[in-house]
DNA sequence: TAGATTGTTAATCGATTAACAATC
DNA sequence: TAGATTGTTAATCGATTAACAATC
């Protein structure tokens, strides 16, 4: 995303890599199943296996956080819990807005792990008028237009956009410029935002395109297991006449980039 | 994630890197909106600013597909979202399921950009037989018994989990032994599948954890704008009887590992 | 002590990027 | 032809991994 890199290093800041990073909440999650079973110890083998990765990777990343196992014993879980939630900063709360209450905004509101681990949904928001008033999860919907004052009131510092893509990029404008520098964004737009702001992206589509990719590569794979053929085709006329959909292709409908419920 | 890797390329069989085919459905997306928009050409400097990526990457990753620009010109729109759509499979329909149909489930039935783009649903599966026989999205709520006929009648090759984390895996073993080999989980739990089973996860609460942890970056660096102090901390008594959450730890209620609605 | 397991090193691999020759 | 832009090269950078010394 937009976080500013020092030359030299993709790392943040203070030496953690963003992949490292990324992997983090996925041990805090197989820990607290640790400690929920009463378990006070973990080898790395142990739950490097429960996070889907190799032990050497989790090593690897632990040591980036510093030396927190044992060695001839494993990782204290509570230990362990606790310093990675301070890294990730889930000691302290983080007052998150939804802006958009559709069907998605709803599952988001209703969303268990959202409340917890210090993220509180402070505000949701909505562009139709006709759902202000409502109450979703013990938390009420607020019209747009007070988008900003909540902002500033609640301490917002993190957005999650669930509005049709048609309003992602406005919505988010007004975020960043009421102070908001962490957004979660669920519509299907890539959205621009100034340096120091981070936007991560949760994206449907993408996701299942990703997969039917392999799948088709695994039923070509059953079909035609031979040496690719070359996959070469003419190139279009430079005039820009041509249309590779007279080759199968469905008509282009657009229909990726249509709204999300909203 | 666990489709097989040749040695010597994580690339894709037939030679086109992960991280490329993770951005071709972002390329796709934006060259449809040109599309939309009547643009017959565009130049990969465009391209690569519609999809938020820089130019160079976006041409490396075109080429793994062929040479399907023209120089001095750019990309015929119409041909390049052929040529996209049919690498990564979408000009043959996948049947899909998904199972739960609690908020997260409703929200997945009725996102536009599912249906579209050769991903059809053709079931909805839920554990509730107070939910079996409603209609969603114009699809009928079957009961979770009926999972495996339903994969084999109707074709289904793309899985979908909106469950509970805690009824995830049963839900991912039945859906492997059906013969679904491609899975999209929203459960907050790592899957566990054999090889050649493709498994992508959503996870809402790792987006939240990682926003934290670059927003307490930020808040740090404000405050604190000199080099860190060691953040080394002595290491818990060998015999795991060292709790870190007296250090200021909230109580480990384990929050983070509690069902999605389902 | 012997066994177990961490933390770190170094090699390898994959991804990114700038630059530019090729060529429309 | 001159200008524009692709496709590719090669350098660099980041991530992964196996192996093992350190050490509990």
């Amino acid at each position: 995303m937009s976080a500013a890199r020092s030359p030299r290093a993709a790392r943040s800041r203070d030496g953690i890599p963003d992949a490292t990073v990324a992997r983090l909440p996925v041990y805090l999650r197989a820990l607290l199943a640790y400690s929920e079973r009463g378990t006070a110890t973990v080898s790395s083998e142990e739950l490097a296996a429960a996070a889907g990765v190799n032990s050497a990777k989790l090593r690897k990343d632990l040591s980036y956080l510093g030396s927190y196992g044992t060695r001839g014993v494993g990782y204290d879980v509570a230990y362990l819990v606790y310093q990675i939630s301070r890294e990730l900063g889930l000691t302290q709360d983080w007052a998150c807005v939804i802006v958009g209450v559709g069907s998605l905004g709803h599952a988001l509101a209703n969303y268990g792990g959202f409340s917890s681990r210090g993220f509180r949904i402070v505000a949701l928001v909505d562009a139709d008028p006709a759902r202000v008033g409502e109450t979703l999860a013990g938390v009420v919907i607020n019209p747009l237009e007070d988008l900003e004052s909540i902002i500033a009131s609640r301490g917002v510092t993190i957005g999650v956009i669930a509005t049709p893509g048609s309003a992602a990029q406005e919505v988010c404008d007004r975020l960043v410029a009421a102070g908001v520098t962490s957004i979660l964004n669920f519509a299907p737009v890539v959205l621009t935002v100034p340096d120091g702001v981070d936007v991560r992206k949760v994206d449907l589509s993408v996701e299942l395109q990703i997969l039917a990719f392999h799948a088709q590569r695994k039923s070509l794979r059953e079909t035609e297991p031979r040496p690719r053929r070359s996959r070469r085709v003419p190139a279009p006329n430079a005039d820009g006449s041509s249309n590779g959909s007279t080759n199968g292709a469905p008509a282009d409908t657009g229909a990726l980039t249509g709204a999300m419920p909203g």
